[in-house]
DNA sequence: ACCGATATTGACAGCGCTACCAGCACCTTG
DNA sequence: CAAGGTGCTGGTAGCGCTGTCAATATCGGT
């Protein structure tokens, strides 16, 4: 009847074992627990596993233990430069680690993104690494279920489902507003694209400084849901040029928006900063080398990733940060764009 | 002695397959091949696992059928605006498909490369996405050794491993130069960075068009191997003019290059393109949108990201594509940066 | 020398699924 | 009507590893 599915040549733990003249539940306790073999195991198992080229099946090794090695990251693109940062921040700290990373596309839904988290719970993730703090009462009641450390990226606030790491985006706004009302700017314009969760409290930020300064007008802000970019913040800027002629200055959600008013003006033959301030959001690295440079708010991206991922590991290695609520807070990056009409 | 290592209310296949009344073995295919299965069971197994709410163990899936359904993708950087559009086509093409991404970062080492290669085949793949045609003899060996479909992205070269999709480099950048000089240019000069493979090539194409102009001189060459920036593209192009003063164009391996050689212009007062024409490489969406627009050299990469994802699946699934090398092509977009000077 | 505590090691079964073969019913063909 | 498909289903064992407990070795203290 059953025939044995013979693999030849294939070294699993049993040959390592044999080969170190040990029982195949000693040559795995090497990998996970090295400390607990004698020393003279500990060398026999790891020689012979070198001299075999042993490596071991993951997919045998989550069976049998119930869990895996995987660290679930969810961020809602790809193409966004800011998430780009984040994730080398995130594989930096976990190369060279035992972990390795899952990560998934939620394209800024958050249907999407608690159908992969479900997808990904299944497999019994060692962390998971999810966006903002805006997820659907599902994912959040599945998370908190969930016997795995979780961190939440790119922006903090109250009640974290486990750990979190971010800053506030509507004090970074707050901040950037003061910065123009300090360089004189009153008629502040704002442009917002793609208008997610951490843009819209980007957007309350502004809305708060203007009217504790009692310069908010509706007439100012020109948002959208059209995802960003570079032409889209001049088409932006042209609107709000429409709806407010007479504004000295305009903050813009991000950095691509920045860019693309800059060129609106420059094809409009309007100064910068004189007739026009201009201040974006992230810095990224080519606002300090427009003409004119650039102001913008610089957040800590690549950190974020880097200490997010390790903070899921520490966790796992029973080493859990003390405060688990991280604010990597922000800059604003004075530049060209902004400087003080003389 | 043994106790049961009891589960309590776990939805396994043997859950499906007794609340359907079928065997196990006949519910597990109705997830592999359901048109193996007659409709009505076909229909109960279905309706038994949508009650139970049902996902498999992708651990004991890939333990027992000694393969899994991830397809491994390596690229060298995450950074890099042309590899996020990559990604996002094969993140599309392969969402909602079976299968899932394992993705890693060579950094644009080619010995990282070949670690990571091992990591990911000793997990045994579905399929392998790699990039460019330069991997070390042994990465070679291993990769023709193994039995999954693997495309090689970013460039098309001889002898295929197994299937490629992508470009000539060498003739985009041939193509840049030809229209450099069919607007009148001479003195053109060179910005390279990074300087990998596919940058190298760019630079023999553009080599080969000066010198079949007779026009080539290594003065108007300048390269580093410092990772890409917009401050970059200022930094080299000063240095091209310190070198070459008298240049009348200025060809750059890639956009963001190209941004930071037109601010250094700006910042001169050297006029775009009536003293210097400049072309960058890619296509990214701002160069359409800068004053002056900006030449590039358009190349399709979501596409082939997800040309890619799709030749992987269609050769898992028995339809191999007739041909496997696939050429994307490329376009020369003119724009103002690069017009006739009048 | 004896006792209990601690360090090390091992035996066994089982994680949840699928490969392999066998069996049966139903056809088709000559 | 026999022979040989073809389509569907099921039984059995096993993928390679680790959890659980048991067994043995080692050691200090009295």
């Amino acid at each position: 009847m059953a025939r044995k599915r013979i693999t030849p040549g294939k070294i699993r733990l049993t040959e390592v074992a044999k080969l170190a003249g040990v029982s195949p539940i000693t040559a795995s306790r090497f990998f996970r627990t090295p400390e607990a073999l004698s020393v003279g195991k500990r060398a026999r198992v790891e020689s012979a596993a070198k001299e075999l080229g042993y490596v071991p099946n993951l997919a045998a090794r989550a069976l049998a233990s119930q869990r895996t090695e995987v660290v679930g990251v969810l961020i809602p693109s790809l193409t966004n430069n800011v998430f780009a940062d984040v994730l080398r921040g995130i594989y930096d700290a976990l190369d060279g680690s035992r972990y390795s990373i899952q990560l998934a596309n939620t394209r800024y839904s958050i249907l999407q993104e608690e159908r992969l988290l479900r997808l990904f719970l299944a497999q019994k993730p060692a962390g998971l690494i999810v966006t903002g703090i805006n997820q659907t009462a599902d994912s959040r009641a599945i998370m908190e279920s969930v016997d795995c450390p979780i961190v939440q990226i790119m922006e903090i606030g109250p009640s974290p489902i486990d750990m979190m790491i971010g800053f506030s985006h509507f004090d970074a706004s707050r901040a950037a507003i003061a910065h123009l009302l300090a360089q004189g700017c009153r008629r502040i314009g704002f442009l917002g694209a793609r208008m997610d969760p951490r843009v819209q409290r980007r957007l309350d930020g502004y809305q708060a400084a203007m009217n504790d300064a009692a310069l908010f007008d509706p007439r100012l802000v020109v948002t959208t849901a059209v995802p960003t970019s570079v032409t889209l913040g001049g088409t932006l800027f042209a609107d709000l040029l429409a709806k407010a002629p007479d504004i000295d200055a305009v903050f813009c959600v991000n950095d691509d928006l920045a860019l693309g008013a800059l060129f609106e003006c420059k094809r409009r033959h309007m100064a910068v900063p004189d007739q026009i301030a201009i201040v974006g959001f992230n810095d990224l690295e080519f606002m300090s080398s427009s003409v004119p440079t650039l102001s913008s708010v610089r957040t800590n991206r690549y950190e974020m990733g880097r200490d997010a991922a390790t903070m899921v590991i520490e966790t796992l290695e029973g080493r859990r940060p003390a405060e688990p609520v991280v604010d990597l807070g922000f800059s604003v990056m004075e530049r060209q764009s902004s400087a003080r009409r003389s």
